[in-house]
DNA sequence: CCTACCGATCGGTAGG
DNA sequence: CCTACCGATCGGTAGG
């Protein structure tokens, strides 16, 4: 077995798992150098600071959701169809992409403000797709006359986001099982 | 103006605000003593060591979850009667103890291996409760018959918790809207 | 990627 | 609650 030299790629990965695990600040140049078998200082041949680090993975959570987002209302059909989209391609963004998401999701207040600023920026733009496909729903008759989508995109995404604090892979609900009672109960709450 | 001493109190509340806020490993003993008018080795004065105040904070978070459990619980009437009761009593305990909730949610984690154990005990039995009433719910006809109360609690639970993520006390939604309109939501999700 | 560091900050203590 | 510290650890750099 070769050991191979570790890529800024591997570097920007493992602090995403250590930040997702312990925290940006429970987590130590030291600590993360040592998941890769390397020294803390050695990092800095990869990147140039601790920041730069959750920077990168926080957006890179970022655009995974965008991407899912945009897929999503891109669907033809119905807004129910587009609802389901937006479900299906958060659970897929957040299960294979879990300490991507967990430090997007935990972490991203730990920035600096101005690359903070640019996170609240596309989580607010995330949560308006969602606005628009319930508005759309309700507008066509898929959704409850009285559902506020701002309100209730909110509350639909809470349901989402809260995968990162319990999804295991080995759990009994595998994708497919998950997309189907995620959909199923936010569908009927807007029903 | 007088400047009176700080009690072990003040220096608990005080933890839970800045660990609300930064994060357990993102507060120093000395940021927390600045907050309080003292520095941060006086602090030891009044407890014995840093862990020692995510303990009192945490574990203030676990009671008042229960005791809002246990008091749902104990509502005579409807299954649906005990659910809105829990959530009017989720609702409450976040918007009351705003600092200790995002402490008790975000940064148990940080406890050691001991403190964490009971604390997820605490939430074990706290989801129970919701598993408890929904199941009550879905055998005497309140909520649907395919409804999993697992699975269920689960989804409800996430939308509760998120509140410490979003809720304003500026806000356009007061307290009892915000019952409404989770009570709304979480309810349809289950009929 | 390592060696050999740096100044700053950390949680915490002794003694008053 | 302060003064005066302590050893450990932090993020980061220079030079190879």
């Amino acid at each position: 077995m070769v050991t191979t030299r570790n890529t800024r790629d591997d570097v920007v990965q493992a602090a995403g798992r250590l930040f997702a695990e312990r925290g940006y600040h429970g987590t130590s140049m030291r600590d993360l150098g040592s998941e890769l078998g390397l020294l803390g200082s050695s990092l800095y041949a990869h990147v140039s600071s601790k920041q730069d680090l959750l920077v990168d993975v926080v957006e890179e959570g970022a655009r995974l959701f965008e991407a899912s987002a945009q897929n999503a209302l891109a669907v033809e059909g119905t807004p129910g169809d587009r609802f389901r989209a937006l479900i299906s391609g958060h659970v897929d963004v957040v299960i294979d992409n879990i300490d991507v998401a967990r430090t997007f999701l935990n972490e991203a207040r730990m920035l600096d403000h101005e690359h903070r600023s640019r996170v609240v920026a596309a989580r607010d733009a995330y949560e308006g797709a969602f606005r628009t496909v319930i508005a759309q729903g309700v507008s066509e008759g898929y959704f409850r006359e009285d559902i506020d989508p701002k309100t209730s995109s909110i509350f639909v995404l809470s349901v989402l986001n809260a995968l990162e604090r319990w999804y295991r892979p080995d759990g009994p609900l595998d994708r497919d099982a998950l997309v189907d009672e995620l959909s199923m109960f936010a569908a009927s709450a807007l029903s």
